[in-house]
DNA sequence: CTTAGTATTTGAACATGTTCAGAATTGTCC
DNA sequence: GGACAATTCTGAACATGTTCAAATACTAAG
């Protein structure tokens, strides 16, 4: 009896949601649809949720929590960077596939003005974690580079992460094979890169790079 | 006498609505104001335009028609390939930079599906184009590279341009400088990049890279 | 149990992109 | 010029995200 009723009417909300943006996508959903699936009117749906958006910010904060122990779990018995890369990044694709067309109207939005948009402020908790995330596969992983390129590669990582996601959302591809052999090559080609980026030869890229990152990241 | 009234009329509309676009952004731009700007009703604006987007695509197209014969001319009288990639990068930041704003509506959207999504078949011709200049800039430019990957040279570099248009939209540092350093510098990359990357010590990635380009744009 | 206050829920109303039946205008042929 | 057709234009109506005043359900204090 403690589960508190509204908690369950705003589950059932969300749920009922999610369940007709499955079926028929998000922009097609009506909320008039939505609340009726969820057998309320449409003001009860705006005093749980903010917006339409809102309710997909729910399902991402949602997806977030649930994969964040599993992430966790998983880097902690992970030894090499490939491996410790393979438990974040795969653990979205399997937490995300069964909604991954929702993910659409998340990752849709390239202005970070955008609520939705992976670099707005709104999802700057979730992208922090994100980042956290590979900040640890990194740590004592072996990997060597300039100190001045080092602290960006967390985030250079996270970038990789959301451009994977970005082309498995619209890969039209029977099972997105296309995005899995992406997702194994450059993979591989990271690593590679990785290994390779210490040789003096790339030194003139190396201060480029340095000052590039900081343009781009520096006091955002 | 024979330039069409009606002609006159669509010029009117995409003025007023390119005025309302500049003043309040496109988002909160009403197609009421538009119409009452131009001096018609809303219907008229839907005779001329689609939607709201179309009138953004009419400025893509008509912008993209000024900026052609400028960006052929500085090609051809371009020799380096560090000149041809400014001739046509630079061309653009400068035509486009008093609708700098305007072109978020263009490039927010990530999704191929959506006509203003710089992937979508609507934009495709114009998307063509733009290939198309920097293959002349490539072109007995000297530059080596495996013929695995060479074909994709002008797509990378046009996928280069429209993460500095991207990058550019959304910079709020006076004057976009930000942009302008970051364009400076990934431009001295690439062609560091370019340079280096005919050096056998890179060959592992080579046949990676060439993999994973068929995989992006193969059979696309 | 009653009452007062709070939390939840309702549905009509609003704003805005879009549609469309028809009005107004222009063009064409005699 | 007049009659008919095509073009251009109008504004009311519609769909949908959102708001909000009012109704209802719930909770705690007496």
């Amino acid at each position: 009896m403690k589960i508190k009723k509204s908690e369950e009417t705003r589950r059932r909300i969300l749920e009922a949601a999610l369940s007709v943006f499955r079926e028929r996508g998000f922009e097609r959903a009506t909320m008039r649809e939505i609340a009726t699936a969820a057998g309320v009117a449409v003001g009860a749906a705006y005093y749980y949720f903010e917006s339409k958006d809102a309710i997909v910010m729910a399902f991402y904060e949602r997806s977030q929590g649930e994969m964040r122990p599993q992430i966790e779990a998983l880097l902690e018995r992970s030894k090499t960077l490939e491996s410790r890369l393979r438990a974040v990044i795969s653990t979205k694709f399997e937490c995300f596939g069964p909604n991954r067309k929702l993910l659409g109207a998340l990752s849709a939005h390239s202005d970070p003005e955008h609520p939705l948009s992976p670099f707005s402020k709104e999802t700057s908790e979730i992208r922090e974690q994100d980042i956290g995330f590979f900040a640890r596969a990194v740590a004592d992983s072996g990997v060597k580079l300039p100190p001045s390129i080092e602290p960006y590669l967390p985030r250079l990582l996270w970038m990789y992460q959301m451009g994977l996601i970005l082309f498995w959302v619209y890969d039209h591809s029977e099972e997105q094979r296309r995005t899995m052999v992406l997702y194994e090559k450059t993979l591989k080609m990271i690593l590679v890169a990785l290994k390779l980026a210490g040789i003096p030869l790339l030194r003139p890229l190396h201060r480029l790079a340095a000052e590039l990152l900081e343009v781009v990241y520096g006091s955002e």
